[in-house]
DNA sequence: CTGAAAGCGCTAACAA
DNA sequence: TTGTTAGCGCTTTCAG
């Protein structure tokens, strides 16, 4: 490929006047501009980023590190950071962490090595204390969607789960459920990790006269399986409650299955609500009522942060608050309610429709 | 931080001992080894990543090309993809095009200026003719999974979608059923875009007497909403078809979806397959049958290609096939069947199972 | 307005 | 075994 010397000598100029021209930063006559930028369209020269970061010291790069970006809910959240990049310039180098530390401390040191510009980490595989190191290299570093608030001080973007788990609350106790239930990620015993959005939950409860009490509570770990065995357990229950939150919506999904599997009806015989509003969501029937997170604002907001950061701002403030959004679909419903549909579905009960599910 | 010379001033060397110390390619006394690596520990001094790729001409990274990540088929398979490139060291630039060639195009010239080592191609947004200008560049590309035969001489690893096609004929046939529709990509009157997968489903069905006619074919653009649409244009059909073939999983869920809202139960009224696997169809219910594109394999042979392609080895055959493999799942059975359950369910009919439809 | 020259941080001959 | 030297391709003072 040819380097900035070839286009210099064609046009009978010095690499300099070449710069000149392609940067626009210092004035060149009109006449050589135009012969220079002929032999660039001629040659087709793209000037070599690699020797332009090295005297630079900017990449132009960023480094987007999560758990696993087959996780459905990374997807969306790829897609609308590395849009804003782009338009500002930079490109995404993706690091699945595999929730793993080790793997996470690794990929830290080798964008450390690459002189990524700045680090967009989102939690999971990722320990404090390596981030505070990568910081400290000098990579601004923007924590998103953390949740486990181990002491830090880093810049944060981070999602209100406690105002979320507040806002399922509220649309359960709206709708007129009295008897409810948590699944929530985290072992039995130990600190839930989704411990915000069920602390937000339990708090709304107890406001209105409902104190929590340890029978409600399930453990699972974010995927649907999981979400599957807590509801078995939680519907062998004497008093079977009459809705669930599951703190994120995988989870649910698999309350809802088990539900069904149990002959149960969702919404009429149990109410379901999950937590992130992943595009699964809308196409398992009924559609999932969920807790939003926003993600275009999530990208939107750490995309500017870290840039920010990077231009060497004292951005203020450090830490900001995204709020959820409460999503009302087909899985919640006042309990034991019967849908006008019913009526018409019991007329021809050899055929269920695998859509919605009116006949409940 | 801390530069080679930093090093080698300290550990009073020069920093080409540094550079041997560290790549290990020259011989080095364990004294002075031992020295620098102490220096190196000391000062967290890590290679400058950008200067090494400038003199090495090798920048360890690649291009990841797609159309859109949120597009729930390229999730897992960024993962593989990514996992294994950095098993070999390679890191990976991640490009939404958006299915738009001129973004496409914009990346591609991006990529060169990078100097990334080589592009892995998806399908949409990229001109052939911009990526034979990227390979003659000196980036090797490797076309992956692309179905529309534009004529070209790329090295590629494409699923061999006639087979697909023909998979899904056979397991429909071999079900019984003689009435059959397809809902593939593309325009009407235009070539479909899953040109191929109908090619094989229609070849297989002429093979044991089935002619094809105009009246199965209906028009999505692989969207969800796209396949409820033809769905509903085909269940209007006089002669009702009781299986049908969707050329990809989004549009076979929207095709059940219809179905049920139409008061019809799959599989038993209407038995749906899909193509591509992708995580959804086992989250629907009734799961969904399809024709799985092997992922881990797509990435791996797409990856091995594209590192040969970069050691400069003329690898053979430069054109991969990936064979398809068929997954029956609960969309699919022998037409009008009624499955035993059915008994059960009746006696109960104000409550259906949300999760599995047993009761059709 | 343009050229000369230094240097970003590293590697790789070639010498010593 | 280690040092010297010359770049990789670009930007950026500083002169002219």
């Amino acid at each position: 490929m040819a380097t900035i010397n070839d286009v210099a000598r064609r046009a009978a100029v010095t690499p300099a006047t070449v710069s000149y021209v392609l940067s626009g930063k210092n004035s060149v006559s009109e006449k050589t501009r135009a012969r220079v930028l002929a032999i660039v369209e001629e040659l087709d020269y793209r000037p070599n980023l690699v020797a332009r970061s090295l005297v630079r010291r900017r990449t132009f790069t960023l480094a987007l590190l999560l758990p696993d970006i087959a996780n459905p809910f990374y997807p969306e959240i790829v897609r609308a950071v590395e849009g804003i990049a782009r338009g500002c310039g930079y490109h995404l180098l993706l690091c699945n962490t595999g929730s793993d530390p080790l793997l996470g401390r690794t990929y830290l040191r080798e964008m450390a090595g690459r002189r990524v510009d700045g680090l967009l980490a989102f939690e999971g595989g990722l320990r404090v204390s390596d981030l505070s190191a990568a910081e400290r290299r000098g990579m601004p570093v923007v924590l998103c969607n953390w949740e486990e608030q181990q002491e830090h001080d880093l810049p944060s973007v981070d999602l209100d789960f406690w105002q979320g788990g507040a806002l399922a609350a509220r649309h359960l106790l709206a709708l007129g459920h009295r008897r409810l239930a948590v699944v929530v990620h985290g072992a039995s015993g130990g600190p839930p990790a989704h411990c915000r959005r069920f602390e937000g939950f339990q708090a709304t409860l107890a406001a209105v006269g409902l104190p929590w009490s340890d029978h409600g509570v399930f453990y699972g770990d974010s995927t649907l399986q999981s979400g599957y065995r807590a509801a078995e357990a939680l519907l062998g229950c004497p008093e079977r409650p009459t809705a669930v939150f599951a703190t994120n919506d995988l989870m649910a999904m698999g309350v809802m299955e088990a539900a069904g599997d149990h002959g149960l009806c969702v919404p009429n015989d149990l109410a379901v609500i999950g937590f992130d509003d992943i595009f699964l969501g809308t196409h398992v029937r009924p559609t999932l009522s969920t807790v939003a997170v926003p993600k275009d604002e999530l990208a939107a907001r750490a995309m500017e942060l870290v840039l920010r950061l990077i231009e060497g701002e004292q951005p203020e403030p450090l830490h900001i608050s995204v709020q959820p959004r409460l999503v009302v679909r087909r899985s919640t419903a006042a309990p034991g309610m019967v849908p006008a549909a019913a009526a018409d579905e019991r007329r021809t009960p050899d055929r269920t429709p695998v859509g919605l599910t009116p006949g409940c």
